[in-house]
DNA sequence: AACACAGTTGCGGGAACCCGCAACTGTGTT
DNA sequence: AACACAGTTGCGGGTTCCCGCAACTGTGTT
């Protein structure tokens, strides 16, 4: 059983390989990529069932690098591994794995004993597992403060820089629920508050939202990297 | 001699105390501290000469912890130590650096020998060091797309939701200008193109920009959040 | 002194945005 | 069947943004 460690930072590598050297005796080969297209490529290459991911990674992502990977193999059984709990890792994960793959969030953090089992839960007994400090956010941005997939999805195309009437065309919705979408996102990420502003002096509802956003880990650079590249193909597509 | 690390990651934070015992046998004691607030306090407490800093971590960031050490001790000599060469992080190092003081900029993927090097220099024989890949980062945005000085002032203002008025008074220029500002982000961001652009719809520039301007790294979510408690600052200076 | 050139400012208008008001769905409750 | 409630859409207007045009600085060149 052959084991693929994508992960770019050199000392976390070193780490993970001998954890899983502990962790799972039946693997019998561990193979190691430095970014996600690399990681791609090999799993492609070996046939590769079981991988460790990292998502932030300097050239192309875990997650973009996992899309790809379950589109041809959706069994790929796939633990990803992040310094961090962002909503936007969340999402972006939660879009793309297949139903009858398995899958699994652990932290940098994490303990090697909580490594360990989730190594084993994910990649050996197919289980879905996922940090408690990561299903914690994931819960209390369910709880609070709701991004609606929807809302979400006009989140981000306002933040790349879509007028409303495309994101109505791209969403598929009147221009008016588009921006019932911005108010509510507004409201959301709670973007009227510039606290001693000068009465008279607005702000910028778009902008603003687009850095509330960031603070709040709804969405980080790499999802809009992403998203701009779904964008593009979009362009493409609906220009024909 | 006391040295103190800043750095928030368990291994990297191991892996730079063994090299800086190697390379500084100067040094009597290693303090440790795991985010940019206990920096600055450990900093304080001992009086701390030499520092070597992360920049990305998850409490107070780097950048935000070198200028309070700065400001109470401008001759403090920090070498930072960081995964990535934005044109961010420069920037906001730049901005703050004493002109007495010495400090050095090492990125996470030089070799031992480098790191060793840059110990050596900044700490002990207060130069100025940038390694190789920063540096070139440095000049290639000086070359091609420099963003002058007041753009990225209005750059870091429009990004944060400050309308044009509200960024005129805050950088005391016209609002005519703040837009011819704007207008220059939009052509060096690259803010035009969306490629296949159905052409009688719009893009909004404002958050195009925002996102093509953290694509281009020339900021990123912490300077955005450093930039947004300065922010704040002013807001309740300028209100009285 | 004459010139080029880059940066600053005012004016004005077309387009996009923000949003209150109001009507019209659909889904689920009692 | 009656009702509540959340989501969708159109309309209209006040505001902000985007930017061409044009005048007016200042700095440096020839």
């Amino acid at each position: 059983m052959k084991l693929l460690l994508v992960e770019d930072d050199k000392f976390h590598a070193d780490y993970l390989k001998k954890a899983a050297l502990e962790a799972l005796p039946e693997v019998t080969e561990i193979l190691h990529a430095a970014d996600g297209r690399e990681g791609e490529a090999l799993a492609r290459q070996h046939s590769i069932e079981i991988i460790v991911m990292d998502l932030q990674m300097n050239g192309r992502n875990g997650i973009d690098a996992a899309r790809t990977i379950w589109a041809e193999r959706p069994k790929t059984r796939i633990l990803f591994w992040s310094n961090y709990s962002d909503e936007a890792y969340m999402r972006g994960i939660a879009r793309i794995v297949p139903q009858d793959s398995s899958y699994g969030y652990v932290l940098k953090t994490a303990t090697r004993e909580r490594l360990h089992l989730a190594l084993r839960a994910v990649l050996l007994e197919a289980q879905i597992l996922v940090d408690q400090q990561v299903h914690k956010v994931q819960r209390q941005t369910q709880a609070h403060d709701t991004l609606t997939d929807s809302e979400y999805a006009v989140l981000i195309d306002m933040s790349l820089g879509l007028s409303d009437k495309l994101i109505a065309k791209r969403q598929g919705m009147s221009l008016r629920t588009v921006q019932n979408r911005l108010l509510s996102l507004y409201d959301k990420l709670g973007v009227d508050s510039l606290d001693a502003a000068p009465d008279d002096l607005a702000i910028n509802k778009r902008t603003r939202a687009i850095t509330r956003a960031l603070n709040l880990r709804a969405i980080n650079a790499e999802s809009l990297e992403s998203a701009e590249r779904e964008l593009q193909k979009w362009l493409h597509r609906s220009q024909s």
